[in-house]
RNA sequence: GGGCGGAUAGCUCAGUUGGUUAGAGCGCCUGCCUUACAAGCAGGAUGUCGGGGGUUCGAGUCCCUCUCUGCCCACCA
């Protein structure tokens, strides 16, 4: 036999085996063409593609959890279920750490020029740049690895340089000179979002401009006065009326002669963006260094004037300022006009302060050459497609965040100064200066001719790249039906087998950086994209992905964010290696209720190991009682486990058409939560399910069935039970199997003893609730004797009934409670140790007699109650009886309920009071019966 | 400065469109090694649903307000 397993359930030795063996059978890899099948639903979803430079962490196990759960689901629903990978060369990051890597050497990137370091950059990524994929693997993401993908693979570089070529043809791209986000650490330009806000308290510096006239002075307020040297102009709001006069003269601008020179001298100008109610109502206008001074400079056609180089020191020779870092710079010119009486005052103030998410350097505003997008016509469209809700967000909260963003959006700038990433396209002539764009390496100007032409250096942003994968990964720009995946030229016939994908699976913090350029450019690259049956594409079918699921932050168990230096990180390797893939994710599942984060504890993962413990011995039992059975000469049939069962037939005892009742509700429930991304209801229904009503009741219920010894007959009962018992346990395998791949994938094979039905758990069936026969009645009249045996169990407990010891009961209720007692009475005599069932004519009272609104029962147990702990728990229940009646009376006797609201809500409390008052009169008559303390 | 959440048992969280007396897991207390499982079984205790006001026959659920607490966005020197 081979339904020999050890009697605990250790993940360690079954984990890795299938991992593995999922990867090299292919399971989950899907053929173009069963993409192009009509008629078929399909699942498509990208992997948010993790930096080539990632570690695992508990973010990504809970976005892989979530999407190998719908993923699976889907598979065994029916769908063609495709989840593509891939890993995203992150420009910045993985710069940075090759940079580091060779510091430790001693070199420096410049040392090794640009092509030397980006192929060293290749050589790091061939090394360590699969090791986020390879944990997926282990965690048995099922996804097609026959697809995974590169963000700098060729095929996408080529897709890169198409996109870029053809926005700029289209008048999207431009190029120039703009105050941008200067992260002076890494040198290079940022967008927007890289940028994160510090509230910090600085000060603020009053500082006194003289008019040139000599006849008085003007005093500015700033946060930043070592950027007064850059200062080409004084603004003030032109209603000011302090200003009035002073509108038009010239100041001299202290401590910005060089050489020993004169200071400069500059205009007061009146602006509007000058706010009266600030500082002094007068403002410094320093152009290169402040993006709103860049703008009042650009209204009055005042000179920009940089006085910061690339890392952020002073750059003016000839000044005692040159060569100091900024806020050395600020030291000595703070003190430089003091000493000059010119500093008027300093006063706290706090201000939000950029800070380059990368670097943690503070971002300098700085004026440079950069590449932007045109953003306005792409943002239109990504507005419009949600809008009319052909993008949908769960939660739905999101949209309006969206929403806000794409309203409020600024040009992107695009282009980065590092050396890893797609190079722009674009070629600068020496001759006319002018700038030539293009897909292939251009030989000549296209301007004048020249051949002195010379590539940007400058690097795209990586999100401009993974903006494009919902629709380059499936092979774009690609001509339809041309394409061939294997080859890299551009599987196009996959862009209409696949594109748009179903679903997003992604936390906020990206999006905007992603999923937002993501719906932007899909939305303006499709456009063009015929249907695949040769149509016009509308909007509706040009976005990247129908629906977005954003999901919670994943915490420590103090709610902490977990972050590197606080030192509270929990490495999903270490937990999965303590309590098993399995339950970490079926932890995550159960605690991913939309709309807060997750709180990480190791006590629930604990408990659902014992979960998995819990199925594991299940299946133990299982296998012996099989075993058992064939000894005794039953024939099981495992192939036909696991096929939908219509019709039960006659010899079919209570408690198995119950829990084929119970197992058609939850596979209903299972699958309506998942369809709303409620992995948690989903996991809370099986995990009910599976615990409290498979193995609590129905194992204990069908053990009276299997009694195989001999003298006892083979009858159909027996084999009915038998084979439910298997057929149940296979179908929660199934079930559960999204959950928890490992272990359903472990037992289910052994059920099938070497020779599945099929290669894995994961290609069956999913199962559904009408594949059950639901038999009300049953189910019914099994709660009925739940309700009895949990009473009579509670009754003995309170008497002091040795567990081991069956004692005699009593029983008084209607008729049809006292036929179910009788017929089942072996069930209360297994389940709750009832040696005999004597009925009763009067109602039962007294110190051992317990009353529900279907029965009074009574244990017979001679011994001494506890007069006292009985009162109080009379007196409890009688307080809880007493309230709720007279709420209840109170609700029948208002008229303005009775006369508004709902007949079946006045009935369902008329029927509710009636009951509460007879458990009122009993458990006042049992108050009375006790003896006198 | 603008916007979005959260506050329910000791802890972590559920609670569908308002509908009868608010739930789960963990933890806690009591008794059990009952032949699948002590990572187990059985029983038990636990709540002014953040405060106040309002709408309603009826509010944990809807509205207003206050308090506390997260988070996102932002070019005020």
């Amino acid at each position: 036999m081979s339904h020999e397993l050890p009697k605990a359930y250790d993940p360690s030795v079954i984990e890795e085996r299938w991992a593995e063996y999922w990867v090299r059978e292919h399971l989950f890899d899907v053929a173009t063409a069963e993409g192009t099948q009509k008629g078929v639903k399909k699942f498509t979803i990208l992997l948010p593609p993790p930096n080539v430079t990632g570690r695992l962490h508990m973010g990504h196990m809970l976005n892989q959890t979530e999407m190998d759960i719908l993923t699976r689901w889907h598979r065994m629903s029916g769908d063609v279920a495709m989840w593509v990978p891939g890993t995203d060369h992150a420009g910045i990051a993985t710069q940075m750490m090759v940079e580091r890597q060779l510091a430790s050497e001693g070199k420096k990137r410049q040392e090794l020029g640009r092509d030397a370091f980006v192929a060293r950059v290749w050589e790091w990524r061939a090394h360590y740049g699969g090791a986020i994929l390879d944990q997926m693997k282990r965690l048995g993401a099922s996804v097609d690895w026959g697809r995974e993908y590169f963000t700098m693979d060729e095929r996408l570089s080529v897709a890169v340089k198409e996109a870029f070529v053809r926005l700029h043809e289209q008048g999207l791209i431009y190029r120039g000179a703009y105050i941008v986000n200067w992260d002076p650490a890494i040198q290079t330009a940022v967008s927007d979002l890289e940028v994160e806000h510090e509230e910090r308290t600085g000060k603020l510096y009053y500082i006194r401009y003289p008019f040139a006239d000599g006849l008085g002075s003007i005093v500015v307020a700033t946060t930043r006065p070592e950027t007064m040297l850059g200062d080409v102009a004084v603004a003030v709001n032109p209603t000011d009326e302090r200003y009035l006069a002073a509108q038009g003269k010239m100041v001299r601008l202290p401590l910005s002669g060089v050489n020993g020179g004169p200071d400069r001298e500059i205009p007061v100008l009146a602006d509007d963006w000058a706010k009266a109610e600030f500082g002094t109502g007068a403002v410094k206008v320093t152009p290169a260094h402040d993006p709103n001074d860049f703008a009042i400079g650009q209204r009055h056609g005042l000179p920009n004037l940089t006085i910061l180089d690339e890392t952020a020191h002073v750059l003016l020779p000839g000044s005692p300022y040159h060569g100091l870092d900024r806020y050395a710079a600020r030291t000595k010119i703070v003190e430089d006009l003091k000493a000059q009486g010119l500093l008027v005052d300093i006063k706290d103030h706090t201000l939000a302060i950029g800070v380059s998410q990368r670097s943690g350097a503070v971002i300098e505003p700085r004026l440079s050459q950069q590449w932007f997008i045109k953003i306005q016509p792409l943002a239109d469209k990504a507005i419009e497609a949600v809008d009319k809700g052909y993008i949908r967000f769960t939660p739905d909260q999101y949209r309006k965040t969206y929403d806000e963003w794409m309203k409020n959006i600024h040009d992107w700038c695009i282009s980065r100064q590092l050396w890893w990433g797609h190079r722009i396209p674009a070629w600068h002539c020496e001759a006319c200066g002018k700038t030539t764009v293009a897909r292939e390496t251009p030989v000549r100007c296209e301007h004048c001719g020249s051949a002195e032409i010379l590539q940007e250096t400058d690097v795209l942003d990586t999100w401009f790249s993974s903006g494009l994968l919902p629709f380059t990964v499936f092979g774009w720009p690609g001509e339809q039906g041309t394409g061939d995946r294997e080859q890299g030229t551009g599987p196009t016939t996959d862009l209409a087998a696949f594109y748009p994908t179903q679903l997003l699976v992604t936390g906020f913090d990206i999006l905007f950086f992603w999923v937002a350029r993501m719906i932007m450019l899909s939305c303006h690259f499709m456009l063009d994209v015929p249907m695949p049956d040769g149509s016009r594409r509308e909007l509706k079918d040009a976005v990247p992905f129908r629906e977005v699921y954003i999901h919670a932050l994943v915490r420590d168990a103090e709610r902490q964010k977990m972050s590197k230096t606080k030192g509270n990180v929990i490495d999903p390797i270490e937990i999965v290696t303590k309590y098993g893939t399995d339950a970490v994710r079926f932890t995550l599942a159960s605690m991913a209720s939309p709309g807060t984060d997750i709180a990480f504890s190791e006590e629930r993962t604990d408990g659902y190991r014992a979960f998995a413990n819990k199925i594991w011995n299940a299946a133990r039992f299982l296998f012996m009682q099989v075993d058992r059975a064939r000894a005794a000469g039953y024939k099981i049939s495992m192939v036909d486990a696991g096929n939908a069962v219509t019709e039960l037939p006659q010899e079919t005892p209570l408690e198995t058409r119950w829990i084929f009742g119970r197992l058609s509700a939850v596979c209903g429930e299972v699958d309506r939560a998942l369809a709303d991304y409620r992995f948690d209801e989903a996991a809370a229904a099986v995990y009910q399910f599976f615990w409290g009503e498979f193995c609590d009741w129905y194992l204990e219920l069908v053990k009276l069935r299997l009694e195989f010894g001999e003298g006892i007959e083979k009858n159909a009962a027996t084999a009915v039970s038998l084979a439910s018992l298997v057929g149940v346990f296979e179908t929660a395998l199934r079930l559960l199997s999204p959950f928890m791949p490992f272990l359903t994938e472990e037992l289910w094979h052994a059920l099938y003893e070497g020779n599945p039905p099929a290669k894995s758990i994961a290609l069956t069936k999913y199962p559904q609730g009408s594949d059950f026969p639901s038999d009300a009645a049953s189910v019914n009249a099994m709660s009925t004797l739940q309700e009895l045996i949990v009473t009579i169990r509670a009754l003995r407990k309170d008497l002091g009934v040795p567990e081991k010891e069956a004692a005699p009961i009593q029983l008084h209720a209607e008729n049809r409670v006292l036929a179910l007692a009788d017929a089942n009475a072996d069930m209360l005599s297994r389940l709750a140790r009832v040696a005999s069932i004597e009925f009763a004519t009067e109602p039962l009272t007294g110190g051992n007699a317990r009353s529900t609104a279907s029965f009074d029962v009574a244990v017979l147990y001679e011994r001494q109650i506890d007069v006292a702990a009985e009162r109080e728990r009379l007196t409890r229940d009688l307080a809880k009886l007493e309230k709720g009646l007279a709420a209840a009376e109170r609700q029948l006797n208002n008229e303005a309920f009775m006369a508004k609201a709902p007949a079946h809500i006045v009935e369902g409390l008329r029927k509710q009071s009636a009951e509460t008052k007879m458990l009122y009169d009993k458990a006042k008559a049992a108050l009375e019966a006790l003896p006198e303390a």
